[in-house]
DNA sequence: CGGATCGTTGAGTTGTATCAAGACGGGTGG
DNA sequence: CCACCCGTCTTGATACAACTCAACGATCCG
């Protein structure tokens, strides 16, 4: 899997065209942390950047009564505090939600490249507006009821995984515990259960040991009321192809 | 208002520096449109991005039920569909909320600036790192009760408002009906009603006519859990700034 | 074996939605 | 000028969704 977000990063960064630049070609140092592991605090101010190699993450706050709320998920590949690069304090934690191998970089490298190489700068403001893009959907889902939120968030992770290759058929890993799905969903931990054995009733999904499986998808998906746009998954595609 | 509108963006745009790229001045031609007028379709294809003059527009989406719902609301200087210069397909609409006058400038324009001009890509890029921001936090917000809620968007209101110097103290226009606020918050537009009753009960606004007056700041503030950080508001100042 | 974490269940309560109807106000046409 | 209408705000009554609290079962691990 190292494979795969190899090939997305090297050509992201251009691997050749750095030398020109005098930098030498960006180390991807993989480093272990284990679950539940702050990566990046809320008020840090941002000097490197976090790249997800492998496991779940997530970007969340903890509110004034002392819960944590989970506003996105990051797989492989995904960089999830890059707005640290234009913004000087990051107001979210990010966190491994799973056990996770990731890398960092330094911004001030990342914003060297981008000064020389738009077609680095463009490719990278499109990861933030995608990301942005499934905040704002985010937003949308909250409002809906119980189930329906929990069936669009198993259908956005499942659809994501697969746009990386990372699901094989309808099956993935999804390795959380139903509390990270109660923080991710708003909800209380006893609806998430309950809400889960509906999914499992209605044979939609199971959701065993972090391992997600989806048994009929059209049905999961209407009943999420779930369209794939939002994620822009042809235009990401464009940041590995170019 | 448009003078201070134009201060932001003739810095923004430096405006002399396009001179060398044999761009002529941007025109900034005012547009007007009535309330509740689309700006920009869910499903169009990007080739121009809005600017906000004047007015209250928002960025909104239906649901498969057909019901509307707000995820942002853009003021003077706003520029909703940033996103649109590197996403192909707009996932959103975009709809004034109040009489509005807005701008068009060609994404193409603004591109090739942009390719020239590292320090006017960072500043877009910014733009659109706040609006992520923002859509975080309405993402958290969207858990908490009704009553909190209100009392954040309010204070996000008030806050933005002043940050552009349109607010009077603690008065601000806030130009929408009921109906709005309940899109916005994801509420019954009835209890939306009621809970408005119970922040004038409780002397911290009044909102009447469009214009929101708020009584007591720290209170609301108190209430709402509301921390203005992720509204990112001295870095947002850089991009007039600079 | 004991403790910790996670998942599950039941019972009671609270928050918010829905439905229905009335009040107010501004605009339009007769 | 009045009558009417429409959009908005407001109120009351009822229904339902989701939360809380409390307890128990199942694993896993030291």
């Amino acid at each position: 899997m190292l494979n795969t977000f190899a090939a997305k990063f090297e050509r992201l960064f251009d691997l050749t065209a750095l030398e020109s630049d005098g930098i030498r070609a960006i180390q991807i140092r993989p480093i272990y942390f284990t679950a539940n592991q702050d990566l990046v605090r809320e008020g840090d101010r941002a000097t490197r950047c976090v790249i997800v190699l492998s496991g779940l993450a997530c970007t969340s706050k903890v509110d004034e009564t002392g819960k944590r709320q989970i506003a996105a998920f990051h797989i492989s590949g995904d960089m999830p505090d890059l707005m640290g690069l234009h913004l000087e304090i990051l107001d979210s934690d990010i966190r491994t939600v799973s056990e996770c191998t990731v890398a960092f970089i330094d911004n001030s490298i990342i914003r060297k490249l981008c000064n020389h190489n738009p077609r680095l700068a463009a490719a990278l403001w499109r990861e933030t507006l995608i990301d942005a893009s499934i905040f704002r959907e985010w937003v949308n889902v909250g409002r809906r009821p119980a189930l329906n939120r929990l069936a669009h968030l198993l259908c956005e992770v499942m659809r994501r995984m697969d746009a990386i290759g990372m699901a094989d058929g309808l099956v993935c890993s999804f390795d959380l515990t139903q509390t990270d799905l109660s923080e991710a969903t708003g909800l209380s931990v006893v609806h998430v259960n309950r809400q889960l054995q509906e999914l499992r009733r209605r044979e939609l999904i199971t959701f065993v040991n972090g391992q997600l499986t989806v048994h009929n998808w059209a049905g999961l998906v209407g009943l999420a009321g779930f369209d794939e746009d939002y994620l822009h998954l042809a235009e990401a595609q464009h940041n590995q192809i170019n």
